[in-house]
DNA sequence: ACATAATTACGATTTTATTCGTAAGCAATA
DNA sequence: TATTGCTTACGAATAAAATCGTAATTATGT
């Protein structure tokens, strides 16, 4: 109910989640090693951004055993609409329908998805 | 042909850069004006970034006279473009077409952006 | 009990971005 | 010419994010 949804992760903070996302949960050295394969940096950088990340709240953890376990605390979903909304102001006008059509442009759906965006038109013409 | 859109503009720099998109070109006073009605800041602030921004050739400038002119030199739509691919790959999965479903979902289409839409459907249709 | 290996805690450093203060230049004008 | 008001240049302070080093803790196996 309080505080739904204020705190932007930062970039560093949603490579992290996106991991998170994911597993569903893990430990730290997990996270390091699949954060590893495509970057440079040390167990404790991971440890300690998964630390603040619990203090924000991003993650929450389980610290029964010695190895604590991290799971995300705010959703993918939330998260997306969190950044497009972002983009939308910055950067569209406010606009969501030109950031969708400008994305559309450069996609290539496969047959479901093309059906599946009709759906969504379909709606919005009854509307 | 070289250095093609390798600069990731800041924050702060996106703020500007809309200005700029909007004027097409503007002195220091003119952005500093515009800023301050959202934000309070520095007028040395607002010439420091543009002059960063220039370092990073993000904008060019005519200082034939002593008020210097900013103009942007990377265009909205391959800023558009370079924020979109990365919201893509960070929490998209790579796939421009989700982004768009969940763009279209929370989007309210007038009539002639609804037709605008279906064309663009239509030449997807038939690729 | 001891050594080893792996973990967390946490302060400190480094890097990047933002903000600002001050000096210097220039033009208008009293 | 001197004053005033704007301008740019530029270094420095501040803030925010990311990285790391070291110590303390715990589990495991000898």
């Amino acid at each position: 109910m309080f505080n739904k949804q204020k705190i932007k992760p930062t970039e560093s903070e949603l490579e992290i989640l996106r991991i998170l996302w994911d597993k569903k949960s893990a430990s730290v050295r997990e996270v390091h090693e699949i954060l590893s394969l495509h970057k440079e940096s040390g167990y404790t950088t991971t440890l300690k951004l998964l630390q603040i990340m619990f203090e924000k709240s991003l993650v929450i953890r389980d610290d029964t055993s010695k190895v604590h376990i991290y799971t995300p605390n705010v959703s993918k979903e939330s998260t997306q609409k969190q950044f497009m909304h972002k983009m939308v102001e910055t950067l569209f006008g406010g606009s969501s329908v030109q950031l969708a059509m400008q994305a559309l442009g450069n996609s290539k759906p496969s047959k479901d998805e093309l059906e599946e965006i009709e759906k969504i038109l379909n709606r919005l013409k009854n509307k």
